[in-house]
DNA sequence: ACAGTTGTGAAAAATTTATCACAAGCAGAG
DNA sequence: CTCTGCTTGTGATAAATTTTTCACAACTGT
């Protein structure tokens, strides 16, 4: 755990000194390019460096390792510890929890999720599905299932503030088909969707896709059934130390992209938001923000 | 932003539809760890994936190559240029997007406040509140404002899973009087509350805190004016580059709550999952989960 | 019941690694 | 200049590992 991290590539110019010519040379060719260098097969290495097999093979005994193949899976290490985000490094989150608290595990999880999740995504895609959303032009109806229909919620609650011409169905309820009836071509439906995936979910997607509207999908890694339907599909890592799985990720993507949304148009948004506030003043539902 | 060089990273994500239920198991889990998974011995992947070695070669080969050195050889090229390019630090989330896109700019506002919050959050206070929801001995009142009320669901939605007597609120309902009209001396209330702070809230609070009852407070960091009667605070960051405060740290403390108390009574949660399976089996509700 | 997918266990093929003996090369000492 | 000790490459080979493929049975969802 708390070892003085030293890479391999430190190791390599520690023992510099200790090394022989060719075998000086083959670890600057490995530091060249590292560590790409070092994961092909050991001839390949010995022939880009300009040396001898005989001579890689010594030069790794020499740095302490067993045979090159223990070479690799510690240069593999490294490189899988180097990818996760600097800030996974760390420490810990609650600085006053031990590292095995479950805030900090949990913490760990969905770091890691969100990172995943944000490297995977498609910025093009992230985009169209804002400007789809945010088009004033087209209906837009947003779908949450058991668990998601809070997350379904939260995009509707504040989309209802940018924009007018929008409809929230839970698909949990039997009156969904109802608010169906007039979806036309080109609407846009907001789908939530992760596992259990639920099957009214996917029977309101493939009537609301025979309609001719276009369907934006979030869901989780293994992806719902309705992405064979989808316009857009933005999946989300939700695996947490838990008996059920993490909407937070998902609540992040929720939340940028109305913050994207809100800037497309800002300008109108602005002015209902400003409507709001004066009606909340009046009803005296708030306290004034001090 | 038609980019000339196709990452393996894109191809595997591009190809995902084609690919079978096990294969896509295997896919994730290079990309999981990419790109050191893939550069370990086709065996050691396969195990590291919980798929079979010949899964492995099939998929490799449905991905365009002629056999796994190949693929692996294409990897480390990959690897080798990204090290190359002087912009390798990839301090973005979504490395496809600039750092100035909003997906990049608003998950690193996220990070942060998840980071502020996690540091300055006391774990007895939280393994205290744990301890105290998860109580099923005392009644547990869940309670909601306009904004928060999506969180408050999200937290009743789970904890009626885990333990029996509890009850939603909503403050931004009239009725709200009325499922308070049996809090007794010991009870708990768990109340959301983030700026515009809202009168009905706190209104609640006060009257909950007269008749006996325990509050436990999920607020912003410049925290509600119930934290005067709460008896366990937890407050979190939330501003973000948005027109809005961000509830994603929040929900993520929710999220770490419900999974600690659900280890707290495992045994009698575990039964009450079971049987809730059962019930979502026989209504057929969901689909079954592959 | 069917078509497609997946894992198993095995074995063959291919590749990679590790060594060896030996000769060539090189540098410094005498 | 020659001797000496050390390093290095060569080519070969044995050992180990890895890759590839196969047939078949079990399983999946439809």
């Amino acid at each position: 755990m708390g070892e003085a991290t030293q890479t391999i590539s430190d190791l390599i110019q520690s023992k510099l000194d200790d090394l022989t010519r060719a075998e000086r040379q083959l670890a600057l060719s490995v530091l060249q390019n590292y560590p790409a260098s070092g994961l092909g097969t050991l001839t390949a290495l010995a022939q880009n460096a300009g040396v001898s097999v005989p001579t890689v093979a010594r030069m790794v005994q020499k740095l302490g390792y067993k045979g090159y193949p223990e070479f690799q899976a510690a240069l593999r290490e490294e490189l899988k510890a180097k990818v996760k985000t600097p800030i996974a490094k760390h420490e810990t989150w609650a600085e006053a929890a031990p590292s095995e608290h479950i805030l900090n595990r949990f913490t760990d999880a969905v770091i890691e999720n969100i990172r995943l999740t944000l490297s995977q995504i498609d910025p093009d895609a992230f985009d169209q599905a804002c400007r789809l959303i945010g088009d004033e032009t087209r209906h837009l109806y947003i779908v949450g299932g058991r668990i998601t229909h809070t997350l379904a919620e939260y995009l509707f609650m504040h989309m209802q503030v940018i924009r007018p011409n929008l409809t929230h169905v839970q698909t949990t309820s039997n009156t969904w088909p109802h608010y169906l009836l007039n979806v036309q071509e080109g609407d846009v439906i907001v789908v939530f969707d992760v596992r259990r995936y639920e099957n009214n979910t996917l029977k309101l997607a493939e009537m609301a896709d025979k309609r001719g509207a276009k369907i934006v999908l979030l869901t989780d890694q293994w992806r719902s059934p309705v992405h064979q339907l989808a316009h857009i599909c933005l999946s989300n890592r939700i695996v947490v130390p838990s008996a059920w799985d993490s909407a937070t990720t998902i609540m992040l993507l929720v939340e940028t992209m109305i913050s994207a949304i809100q800037s497309l148009n800002w300008e109108a948004t602005k002015e209902r938001v400003e409507n709001l506030e004066d009606m909340f003043d009046q009803t005296k539902l708030f306290r004034k923000f001090t």
